[in-house]
DNA sequence: ACATTAAGCGTCATGTTGACGATAATAGCC
DNA sequence: GGCTATTATCGTCAACATGACGCTTAATGT
């Protein structure tokens, strides 16, 4: 028998859009090992805390965002024995999804973060593992959740959603399908009655999000 | 700043199918705390093992089971700090489906061990909970993924299915509308050629699982 | 032989999807 | 102002999927 006892770590994979691209959030490790390399935000665990609430915690660290703007949910654990070369480390990774920020990160430690696209490979540790099974889980979830309101403002168009769709799934989609998939999928979105000119074109309506968490029927990817 | 070591442990949501209920393996706790309450079966991860490794090496222990059989992934990580009164406890929790097993359980541990229904109350540490989420996601995966098969033997009828359908969902599901989208949907079943005559009635043709790993379209609960 | 049971095929009305035409409402340009 | 480019939104239609349910087939039990 052995000892049982590792440390025990929250690693965050943050997604937002921007520029039209999926992006992370990572920071450059200032230390050995990986040193200068990309890496998952995170941080240990306290002794007196919950991982939902460290992940939390780290979230407003990193990025300055309350939890309740975007949505934020345990994404997996990951423990192999040599995946950090220090000792023994079991991740807990959560993955959250978030607007553009408007304001910029200003927190402490986000001095060194930085939003990259997706697919920016070579991460510290098994990082790029965990970072691929939580984009994997954006495009899986937006089927079946009205998630993608998450990667969106307070108040967004149709167009916006769509624009969600297409960058986290890398598909065009059909402008007047999707604004009747959306606009009929009881409880995905409710109109504001405001409405916006985004750049050229006639106005568009705004939604925020609605009630529901299950959309039915589901938006299959293509 | 504090410790941030913690013991961590595998627990195990092992889920069948046995005399028309969903069934979880639960074993009786021979210590305390929670003393003589049932419990997710699980122990403590060894020192140079993966967690999956370590999933994979428990259900061998509990069921004498090879994971080939049925399907195993991992569910999700709990570690509230109060969660067990004797120190901080990381509980890495595994769901598996597996088929009625035809040997019974014969390993050691499983002395204990026993099938009951997944609405037993009254467990031990956090382990409502732990249950409550494997059987919901298992619910979910009816869905949209073949993973009913796994709680089916290597070959099975359309009934088998639907009775799997019908139980983990808690609903009756229509037989003839039910066998039409089983054999249409893509790479779901194939016919392995043979049939059988159950119990009464016409005998029927049996199947094994097919190589999708998910569905189009998928089987969406009533 | 006949009733009973369950498998498997067929039908039909309704709902959903994908492809794409048509119209509406704005900005920019002349 | 009038024209054009651009985007939002509504509408149409054929193909496909779904739910309700009738019918035939091939077994078992009496």
């Amino acid at each position: 028998m052995t000892l049982n006892v590792a440390a025990v770590t929250v690693d965050l994979v943050l997604l937002t859009i921007r520029q039209g691209t999926l992006q992370v959030l990572l920071v450059r490790r200032g230390i050995e090992p990986y040193l200068s390399r990309w890496a998952l935000p995170g941080g240990f665990v306290h002794d007196d805390e919950d991982l939902d609430a460290a992940a939390i915690r780290e979230l407003r660290e990193e990025t300055g965002v309350d939890s309740s703007a975007g949505h934020l949910e345990q994404l997996a654990t990951y423990g192999a024995p040599g995946r950090d070369p220090r000792g023994r480390v079991i991740t807990v990774a959560y993955l959250a999804l978030l607007p553009d920020l408007p304001a910029p990160v200003a927190g402490s430690d986000a001095a060194h973060a930085e939003w990259r696209p997706v697919d920016e490979p070579e991460l510290a540790f098994d990082h790029d593992r965990i970072l691929a099974d939580g984009v994997e889980r954006a495009r899986a979830k937006l089927e079946y959740t009205p998630l993608a309101t998450a990667f969106c403002a307070r108040e967004f168009t149709v167009a916006d959603l769509r624009g969600v769709y297409e960058t986290v799934w890398r598909t065009k989609l059909d402008p007047r399908n999707f604004h009747r998939k959306v606009t009929t999928a009881e409880g995905f979105v409710e109109p504001t009655g405001h409405s916006v000119t985004r750049d050229r074109g006639r106005p568009a309506q705004l939604f925020r999000r609605g009630p529901a968490t299950l959309l039915h029927p589901p938006l299959l990817r293509p």
